[in-house]
DNA sequence: CTAATCCCGACTATTTTTGTAGGCAATTGA
DNA sequence: TCAATTGCCTACAAAAATAGTCGGGATTAG
């Protein structure tokens, strides 16, 4: 029941995103540099915020990626749901349950899912983004990058 | 983030014992049998369940586990936070955040814990035993045990 | 005393997570 | 058109966590 490398790392990347949305798109490499993430673990990572719409990319000369929407609209549920295979801790078949929809059981882990959700996307992309720049946090487990590299942008 | 094998065999130990609670004690073996576990790893589970509190032993012959309160008032959550070692998504080292009280991430995960637990503390171990008897769900990743195998008890 | 039973620690196997490598595809600009 | 840059993809390897096994010791009823 915790939180892996792959959601922090993603949280972490598009923080770095966020604070420099105005100057194109970033490289990979920079991206990793600045978040300290091993450049070719967060391009797996990169493919799927991709393809769950958090951000776009552009390849050749100057690409990069971006964010897909302002870090306003980016949540962080979302990310975590996009960067680890789900937040859900229990999956149950459902269609091998006969009565699913009146199991206890199925009940209780739905709306556990459920909230958590709900908290985590009760949260913006860019509220963490702007607590970040006052809270260079690097201790312990926390998912903040190491601040001290990332330059102040836009939010 | 999701619940292992430890908790669900917690859970399902514990609907075990919740449905023969008159009997006496029930053994290691029969618990195992009849919830479907391999005997020496529900010992190890049975182990963090009686250190904290869920579940009493006696040794000897005729000795065996039984529940140490009521089921109505042993609590999922309870459950599941003695079987895997924490339901925190993130384990924040506070003492090296800075100012750990005020930041965001770190009340984030915060906020999420609590939500997990109040969730799952909201259900009792009597009322998911009750459910399963009337809802042999066995399919897939539920953590209801074969009930087939578990006669009809006190509840 | 003996059999049943829990207790405990060490060990092994399996699965998941984490990370690495290398080649292909697209884009830019000379 | 060609070369450099950059993302995209698949396969592989290493490390860590989880799952499960084993054997011996301690306790208790009869």
């Amino acid at each position: 029941m915790r939180l892996t490398n792959k959601g922090k790392y993603g949280i972490n990347a598009l923080l770095v995103l966020a604070s420099s949305q105005e100057d194109g798109p970033l490289t990979l490499k920079t991206i990793a540099g600045k978040a300290g993430i091993p450049e070719h673990y967060l391009e797996q990572i990169m493919g799927r915020l991709r393809q769950c719409g958090l951000v776009a990319s552009t390849r050749g000369v100057q690409g990069g990626y971006r964010l897909a929407r302002e870090s306003e609209k980016i949540f962080i549920g979302e990310i975590v749901e996009a960067a680890e295979d789900s937040v859900q801790p229990v999956k149950c078949a459902a269609h091998q349950c006969e009565r699913s929809d009146s199991c206890l059981n199925h009940d209780l882990w739905s709306r556990v899912t459920e909230s958590m959700l709900k908290t985590l996307n009760g949260m913006s992309l860019a509220a963490l983004c702007r607590d970040a720049f006052d809270h260079p946090c690097r201790g312990g487990d926390c998912s903040y990058p190491a601040w001290e590299n990332i330059e102040s942008g836009g939010v």
